[in-house]
DNA sequence: CGACCGTTTGAGTGGGGTCAAGGCTCGTGG
DNA sequence: CCACGAGCCTTGACCCCACTCAAACGGTCG
């Protein structure tokens, strides 16, 4: 039973069940892997798309000398990598964090599944840019926020991404990681990471014992995450929200090339 | 002339005539922008696919107390968004940094010429798989390199793109970045990128003058970087190249499915 | 009961941040 | 032709967030 990923990609359409059925038939040949294992490793070409089912795993970059950054969380209903034949290596590798079932699901027959069905097309596609979305917003979370932010907002991001496939509640949910998994995610050193989690814990902002993270105020958490949950709704339609002004530019943006066509904007 | 698109699709696939004829089209209705506008705003609505043609654009996130982080660039001949059309608001505003030359392309025509045009479909695909690398090399760097680390690793991806699209040479390319951008990049502050400029000037590992970078020895600033370009090769075939050691675990990877259907794996 | 893995705590250090002032370059206007 | 201002770059001084090294503590499982 893909239980996880047919909820995850039907948040993005609705999906017949019809549909249903081919994507758990896409994922029929799935194993179960032991933790702190390679799915695949950095170098090797992408031939297909990995299907996390359940449990934890992670993309992540090595270098020689031993420093270690997890780039990418997949959690249950995740999917890894485009569904084409793509003869480059892929610059991560995967690895699991707990004990994962998995499915390799060849590019072509993916492919195949998604041009005959349209939601699972449009469903796949959104799915990727949903997952443009969150490596954006981990760039720049590492980028401009401080110790304690960058976990708050961590935190924030999972719970709302467990949420959507059923595996978080109001309070929290499971955290399979260990403090070394979250400093190498959010760049910073497993001992400060340590004393970062008793700030937060201090403050009453979260809860952490035993693999199991409770938020009691979600809202304060996202507060001092500075978290705006736009990137991880798959259809929300509030395209034009007020955000504040321009600190850059006071220029107007351009909104389409009607206006703009051939000319110069100064 | 849609010169260094069609420069840039073309490393992916050949690109008959008559395909590349079909993107001059696309993209015929293009229009100069000064610097420092905003092409999209964060929160709007991604309904076409913009294209790059001259000058350098970025993406970037801004927080409501004024920190910025550039999340991309947009270098000439780059494409941004997906071709599909999108209900849901994008988390990132995409901003000039010198003037440009862009153009907007309705999702829905995109992907009718990619339809249609079976390479040009390939490239963009290959081009969307590209971007999602740079975007993970990028989290990286930040997050487990040291400042000199992250403007050298820059750098050096800074000029193997250029060079792609045949705006830089063996000896460096145009700059047009000031230290503030580069600071919103790496994460650093703007005072703190001078010094490092300075360092690595030093060194002998870069010239920086009125926007020119000067690379004497690409190999020397690669190595400092400890950059390795196969997440900008286009078709490298190099699929199983050793990477060294797995530090974390000494498991072999799990090559298909096929050994491990149904199977649990310790 | 140990061994092991992960967490916790302390002490000292350093990379990078902040604040502030001064210098360079270029475009603009008198 | 020069004066001026606006950006941008540069430098100095000081400070603090986060890193490192090191040791002790705590569960969990053979």
């Amino acid at each position: 039973m893909p239980h996880h990923l047919i909820r995850k990609l039907g948040r993005y359409v609705h999906l017949p069940p019809e549909d249903e059925a081919v994507l758990a038939r896409l994922v029929h040949e799935a194993a179960w892997i032991g933790p702190g294992r390679d799915l695949l490793q950095e170098g090797a070409a992408a031939k297909a798309v990995w299907a996390v089912l359940e449990g934890w795993a992670c993309l992540y970059k090595q270098l020689e000398d031993g420093r270690r950054h997890i780039t990418a969380y997949l959690l249950p209903g995740d999917l890894c990598g485009a569904p084409i034949d793509c003869p480059s290596p892929v610059n991560y590798a995967i690895g699991t964090l707990t004990p994962v079932r998995a499915a390799r699901i060849p590019g072509p027959i993916l492919l195949a599944a998604m041009e005959s069905h349209p939601s699972i097309r449009r469903a796949v596609w959104l799915d990727m840019l949903a997952t443009s979305a969150i490596q954006r917003e981990w760039t720049a979370n590492i980028g401009f926020r401080t110790a304690r932010e960058r976990i708050a907002h961590l935190f924030c991001e999972i719970v709302s991404r467990l949420q959507a496939v059923g595996l978080a509640d109001e309070t929290g949910c499971l955290l399979p990681l260990t403090q070394e998994d979250l400093g190498e995610t959010v760049g910073i050193s497993t001992v400060h990471v340590n004393r970062t989690l008793q700030e937060l814990r201090q403050a009453g902002l979260i809860t952490l014992r035993r693999q199991r993270l409770g938020i009691p105020d979600v809202a304060a958490l996202r507060k001092v995450a500075c978290f705006d949950d736009v990137y991880l709704r798959p259809l929300s339609s509030g395209s034009d929200r007020d955000r504040g002004t321009v600190r850059r530019s006071e220029a107007e943006p351009v909104v389409g090339s009607e206006a703009a066509t051939q000319n110069i904007i100064a």
